[in-house]
DNA sequence: ACAAAATATTCAAATATTATTATATTTGAA
DNA sequence: TTCAAATATAATAATATTTGAATATTTTGT
């Protein structure tokens, strides 16, 4: 199991709109590089770097099929963070009751913005 | 609701040691930026800059108690994300089956690394 | 062995992020 | 209304990220 600060650097790789979109690809199943060339509109070196990028972090890992390098889902994280940036909320949180007490002690002012 | 994207650039913010351990005591209850001072172990500024970052991203909102300003969480994402970085993945997720289908078309090669 | 297809690497430029330091603002109390 | 506590802002410097362009590598079929 990843320690707490490696889970952040994942966090932190995988929250870009093209590293994204190829995760969402690959939850569905085995993809090879140009098949990532067709759909992202980006060209083939920078569609490399991403997934070596997405590799050298372990969150997929890949194999030679032929000619193709197929690129799979290897982090069981993924599919969790993929579901949850598609999730419903349909509210925010609610609201903190007037004036918690904090180390610094309670207050008993109004509460202005 | 958020865009896909909106979602994603909240990701990244969050996606940073010091913003994940203010989250953390933040899905605990209201703190105010002397009580992260104190246990976060870095400077009054840069706790400030944490907090109006997040705040600016819609993930947290704060009031002002007395001299206090106190911050709590606004984005309902927060507590499934934090729950997801502490879960306990034993395994990874299998790796596919020999040569699958891909656009490229099928492959009939051994497996290479 | 050679050529072509598929993918990877390298480098540089542009941009973004981070933390530090110094300074400013806001608030309640005296 | 002045002072001090609490917090915010701004400017800077250091570092990291991102992309595009050019080039290199790897693999199969011939």
């Amino acid at each position: 199991m990843r320690s707490i600060g490696k889970r952040i650097e994942v966090l932190k790789i995988i929250a870009h709109p093209v590293r994204i979109k190829i995760l969402e690809e690959l939850v569905k199943g085995v993809k090879c590089v140009s098949d990532f060339e067709e759909f992202l509109e980006i060209s083939q070196p920078n569609v490399s770097q991403h997934l070596t990028l997405l590799k050298h972090y372990g969150v997929i890992d890949s194999y030679m099929d032929g000619r193709l390098r197929c690129y799979f889902l290897k982090d069981p994280v993924i599919p969790d963070i993929l579901e949850i940036l598609k999730k419903d909320y349909v509210e925010e949180l609610p609201a903190p009751a007037c004036c918690p007490i904090t180390k610094k002690g309670k207050y008993p002012g109004e509460r202005r913005r």
